[in-house]
RNA sequence: GGGAGUUUAGCUCAGUUGGUUUAGAGCAUCUGCCUUACAAGCAGAGGGUCGCGGGUUCGAAUCCCCCAACUCCCA
């Protein structure tokens, strides 16, 4: 069947895809091969393939890829997570088109309805990710509401509980009134806006005065408590033991001194609601002051606030404003710029706000975890900037808000009897297991019997506690305290310790990540591990930048700026797609993304296409082959050794883009343009050592580059010899780095020197293609010219090779390296040489300049003497090159 | 406000412990080519006071200090 013109990815695509599968090459098992081990991180199950995933996906599917061939038991288990906040954000806004309200929902009903949404949409991204070719095994997917997980999540909480890590209180957490849910202190994005600050007075107590405090939030004023000035501040000294009363809702509060006020900002006085600021709480535990909240879960004023009852918080802002304004009470306002806290998931306002909620105790958890990264038990790619935000966080970490007023997710396995006693346990039974040892206590203590008899399985009594005594906690917990387990329980290692797997695949090789989810997961990960396993989950964490536009924008929504993937993919391919983004992705960098990239890749699919295309047009004659070949076989083995090893080392510090870069001028310059070119024969008869040589230089080509572009890589490896493949690219072992001859090269580059530098002078003196030169060399090296001579009359249309100790007159001569080169032309006895004078004049200075810097080196006496011998024996290389060519140019320079 | 990082060609980046032909690559640009694998191509070329200013050294893109700009993280 004849080749297509050109490469078409489509026709090759999902059948490769469909055939790996078969085949099962994806799937993994423990053996007795070392395994090398990936968790993807779990995308959100709400969530569509965008850029940053699919730059994380390639990256992780390259590192799988290459270890597969490298012969690892390469294992990359794909999942998602529950992502409890915006799946049920998603699962409430498809309610509430049906017409139906969650609040009408029992608890059972809702998760039907939120299990029925995930089945649904849950596996779109799984669909995507295979379109990116990626060797996920898909027998492995996991998700964190899976029973097992499920239970994992449960039995750690309770573990955690149990060694006093779990607490419950009332703090200041971070509120999304949007969700209704408390937030932890990284669920917080703080972004600036433009606000303004409002100078309000408030009367004084038994006088006319007024105090004047400023503020970015009098929506709040009803909920202030207190007034406080720096007792630094002379300006307030006369107000010691003095009362104020807060306008709109007249309560009278006293006027407190604290070094916390900054004496600059405003007018010097702050109104303290201890409600809602943490900074205002702090103080208002400090003296004791009374706390009102003015808010409801929704963000509307409560009863408490007294004013604009039920009216939301930015509205009554407004409001306020006006009636202090009104009543004057407002001296002025100003605008200024100040960060919010915005919620990461529904980009409401955060509300500062106490509430009783779960917390999980850090400080003894992130010691070992910090140590572990410090010590280099665990590194991290790119090294620098990261371990020192690594160290920063966990430093001063902070305890961590568990519980979230959500539905979707583990609900906390913590029952309360109607004293408000708290019973922990994995089970409902667990928990009245523990209340009962606890009531028979008080029991005992007080002479009475125990209430019920749990051994004597009486029924009635159990489901009288069930339903009237003990009361499960409604909240749910933090997805990521379900994703920080995720390298562990995916192997079952949490709800079945020590099976098999977990022992195989743990601790997994490398996990390969944002940057920005560093504390989210990260940090946690690595908590969970040495806490749960006693071991790190993982040895390398590779960061990904983040993708932005070409621009330097991040990628979003609202600017419109993030591409159809899928599109992308149908336009270009999905080998182009993988290309574009991984060779423009230098490591630890941001990603620019831009679509001509993709364009670079797709052109590259089919440039190995059309060489392929090339290779099979040639038929082999049986003769023996001419030298030409020989150099060029014995050159291409060498650069490909060379490239190889230089990959290699490149994977080992996970640096692929320059991996990719040297793949891709490998194959297109060094393969096609010269090793190509120079045995491509005229009347397409080419000899059968050279051929199968050919074919094997392309399948090893294609081999190292597989793990970045394994669609074409694979079919082109097939249609190399159609019909006689019985192995796929995939998993065809990588051979071991071979060593490789500078020698070779060397040659090879002055090869390659002479051949441009000839083309350049034909290209200057508007030579025609066909037009023969005549080719006389300057050299003292003529072994090494005749060795690639044939390629070099071929490369440069000449009739011949001749060697000479002196120039042509009037031929156009050029200096390469060391050698003096020159051609004429039949029809051109009176070239124009003023062109090639210049050059050679302009390359003169340059030479002589060099060389002066070199003998200014060597000169010098403390060079000489304090350098390394090895590096003043190069300069004086580099010294007695220099003089040979400026003799080469200067000869040349004579005859024109 | 605190901390970290970055600054090399028009753009994106390499440049390992200071010395490897007085700085390299890809893209973009320019010139010439429909040469029978490929115009999604071929051949060639031009382009940088290594952010500014000091210092250390025989020698600095590389080490130190100051300043400037940008980016990120934290509060």
């Amino acid at each position: 069947m004849a080749l297509s013109k050109n490469y078409i990815p489509e026709d090759t695509e999902q059948k490769w895809y469909a055939h790996w599968m078969e085949k099962g090459y994806f799937h993994s098992q423990p053996d007795d091969r070392k395994p090398f081990t990936i968790v993807i991180p779990p995308p959100n199950v709400t969530g569509v393939l965008h850029m940053g995933h699919t730059l994380n996906e390639t990256v992780q599917d390259i590192l799988i890829r290459r270890a597969r061939m490298q012969g690892y038991n390469a294992c990359w288990v794909p999942g998602s997570d529950h992502a409890s906040i915006a799946t049920e954000a998603k699962v409430v806004a498809m309610l509430k088109e049906k017409g139906i309200k969650k609040s009408n929902l029992s608890r059972d009903e809702f998760l039907k309805y939120a299990f029925e949404w995930k089945e649904k949409y849950g596996g779109i991204i799984y669909q995507q990710i295979k379109k990116l070719g990626c060797s996920c095994d898909w027998k492995r997917t996991t998700f964190t509401m899976d029973d097992h997980y499920y239970k994992a999540v449960i039995k750690v909480f309770v573990a955690l509980y149990q060694k006093g890590l779990i607490y419950r209180g009332a703090r200041m957490i971070h509120w999304d009134p949007a969700a209704q849910t408390a937030l932890s202190d990284e669920e917080v994005e703080y972004r600036e806006v433009n606000s303004k600050l409002y100078y309000v007075r408030y009367p004084l107590e038994n006088s006319d005065e007024f105090i004047t405090i400023a503020t970015t939030r009098p929506e709040t004023i009803p909920g202030d408590t207190a007034i406080c000035v720096n007792p630094t501040d002379i300006r307030y000294h006369h107000l010691k033991g003095k009362f104020a009363f807060v306008p709109l809702v007249n309560r009278r509060v006293p006027i407190i001194f604290d070094e916390y006020v900054d004496k600059e900002f405003g007018t010097g006085c702050l109104k303290v609601t201890p409600a809602h600021d943490i900074n205002d709480y702090n103080l208002g535990l400090k003296y004791h002051l009374e706390t009102i909240d003015v808010f409801n879960p929704d963000g509307t004023m409560s009863k408490a606030a007294q004013v604009f009852v039920g009216e939301d918080r930015f509205v009554v802002r407004k409001k306020i404003v006006a009636e202090l304004k009104e009543k004057g009470f407002l001296v002025k306002e100003e605008a200024i710029i100040n960060k919010n806290g915005f919620s990461q998931r529904t980009h409401a306002v955060v509300e500062p706000r106490i509430s009783t909620q779960w917390f999980l105790k850090m400080n003894e958890l992130s010691k070992e975890a910090l140590d572990m990264v410090l010590n280099e038990e665990i590194r991290l790619y790119p090294e620098g900037r990261l371990l020192n935000t690594y160290r920063y966080w966990m430093e001063n970490i902070k305890d961590w808000c568990i519980s979230r007023q959500l539905w979707w997710g583990q609900r906390i396995p913590a029952w309360y009897d109607e004293n408000g006693n708290v019973y922990v346990a994995e089970t409902e039974e667990g928990a009245i297991e523990g209340w009962r040892k606890a009531e028979s206590k008080i029991q005992r203590a007080e002479g009475g019997k125990p209430p019920f008899d749990f051994a004597q399985g009486d029924k009635d009594q159990r489901s009288e506690i069930k339903d009237q005594r003990l009361r499960q906690d409604d909240d749910v917990l933090d997805t990521w305290f379900s994703s920080w387990l995720w390298p562990i329980e995916v192997f079952n290692g949490i709800s079945n310790p020590g099976n098999k797997e977990i022992n195989y695949y743990y601790p997994t090789t490398v996990l390969v990540t944002g940057q920005d989810i560093i504390f989210f997961w990260v940090a946690r990960m690595i908590m969970a591990g040495i806490e749960f396993k006693q071991e790190k989950p993982f040895d390398h964490v590779y960061f990904t930048g983040m993708v932005r536009d070409k621009q330097g924008r991040k990628m979003s929504k609202s600017l419109g700026n993030s591409p159809d993937l899928l599109k992308l993919i149908d336009l270009y391919g999905a080998d182009a797609v993988r290309f574009g983004i991984m060779i423009a992705s230098p490591a630890g960098n941001d990603l620019l993304f831009d679509e001509s990239s993709l364009e670079q890749g797709r052109n590259f699919c089919n440039k190995m296409w059309n060489a392929l295309k090339l290779v099979k047009s040639w038929e082999v004659k049986e003769a023996s082959d001419g030298i030409e070949n020989d150099f060029a076989v014995h050159w291409f083995e060498n650069r490909f050794n060379e490239a190889a090893l230089q990959v290699q080392s490149l994977f080992e510090n996970y640096r692929l883009s320059e991996a990719l870069k040297i793949l891709y001028s490998l194959i297109w310059d060094d393969f096609c343009s010269w090793y190509l070119e120079w045995i491509k024969p005229s009347d397409k008869q080419i000899s059968s050592k050279t051929l199968n040589n050919t074919f094997l230089f392309f399948e090893k080509l294609l081999q190292l580059l597989h793990p970045f572009m394994p669609f074409v890589t694979e079919e082109i490896y097939h249609q190399l010899t159609p019909g006689k493949k019985e192995d796929d690219l995939m998993i065809k072992p990588l051979a071991e780095v071979k060593p490789f001859s500078p020698a070779i090269l060397e040659e090879g580059q002055l090869a390659r020197q002479v051949i441009t530098a000839i083309r350049d002078a034909r290209n200057k003196h508007q030579l025609k293609n066909k037009d023969l030169i005549t080719l006389q060399i300057q050299t003292l090296n003529q072994e090494v010219y005749r060795s690639f001579g044939d390629i070099l009359i071929k490369q440069v249309h000449a009739t011949a090779l001749h060697f000479s100790a002196q120039s042509f007159q009037h031929s156009i001569s050029m200096v390469v390296q060391k050698d003096t080169i020159n051609i004429q032309m039949p029809h051109h006895n009176n070239a124009d040489t003023s062109l090639q004078k210049d050059k050679l004049l302009q390359d003169l200075q340059h030479q002589k300049g060099f060389l002066a810097s070199v003998e200014k080196k060597l000169s010098n006496e403390r060079f000489v003497l304090n350098a390394n011998p090895e590096l003043v024996e190069r300069e004086r290389k580099k010294q007695s090159d220099a003089a040979a060519r400026i003799r080469a140019i200067e000869e040349s320079l004579k005859t024109l």
